[in-house]
DNA sequence: CTTGACCTTAGGGTGTACTCCAAGGTTTAT
DNA sequence: ATAAACCTTGGAGTACACCCTAAGGTCAAG
């Protein structure tokens, strides 16, 4: 399919793709006799891909660090993918614990507060955090 | 403490805090009669905070809007800070579900691979990302 | 065969989050 | 008392991630 119809089924702007395309994070699988970009089901998979890291937080450039993990298949062994994949799986790790810590915040501050129409005197997420800093460390 | 030895123990540059100040992040606890900022204990509390939240991927922006639970505590009512808290938590819960299906990603890419030294031809992170999606959609 | 909806590249503009001066005031040590 | 090491504001510059416009090429429908 071409740009535009691509861009629809993903929700992002063709002016999205290109910039992507130029920062090497996703090439359209070929183009056209007059120089359209031809996107296939397999581009959707890896701008799904991006769209989902970019979600949780990832930049372009670590995302096309994860990316790379694909491209180095051939060039570098097993021993070198499997250290990079594992040093990511740790910092995505890091970033769930952070985001259960403030899960767990924000729970309790919603459990602390009464809900009703009085000031929320005791609704101070700080006043929070310092309880579970309390707790966790 | 005056804006440097805070800036080092926190890690981040004096032109940052001034920039958070002025963007209605982190209000030094006062002035001294020079006019320097003076931050406390508090504000190292206030400023982890911001520095967690933004390692995880919250826009300066939706940091201000969780502290502002904490700054709208008399203006408003339980009831309201009680939704935001909630609306808060389940953008949170979101985040951790998508990180979770990276990391198990990535474990099952990881777990793939021999880690041998021979070339990593089955080191694809799309062909794991499409077990996985095969798996959990 | 031309209108309209698509596509192309090149380049400029925007918002976010800093980062780096410049010009000057304050504090501390010798 | 003066140098070094701090601090102040204001404003300019940078990197990232788009977003928009201009000028022109492509293509299917009427």
């Amino acid at each position: 399919m071409k740009i535009g119809e691509f861009a629809r089924k993903l929700g992002v702007s063709t002016d999205t793709l290109r910039y992507y395309e130029k920062h090497g994070l996703l090439t359209p699988s070929s183009r056209s006799q007059s120089g359209y970009r031809i996107y296939t089901d397999t581009d959707i998979k890896q701008m799904s891909f991006i769209l989902r890291a970019k979600n949780v937080g990832f930049s372009l450039s670590e995302i096309k660090e994860l990316l790379q993990i694909k491209i180095h298949k051939d060039q570098h062994s097993c021993h070198e993918v499997k250290e990079m994949t594992l040093q990511k799986r740790d910092l995505v790790a890091q970033r769930i614990e952070e985001l259960t810590r403030f899960y767990d915040s924000l729970s309790l501050l919603a459990k602390k507060c009464c809900g009703g129409e009085e000031p929320a005197e005791n609704c101070s997420i700080l006043t929070t955090l310092e309880d579970i800093d309390g707790l966790t460390h």
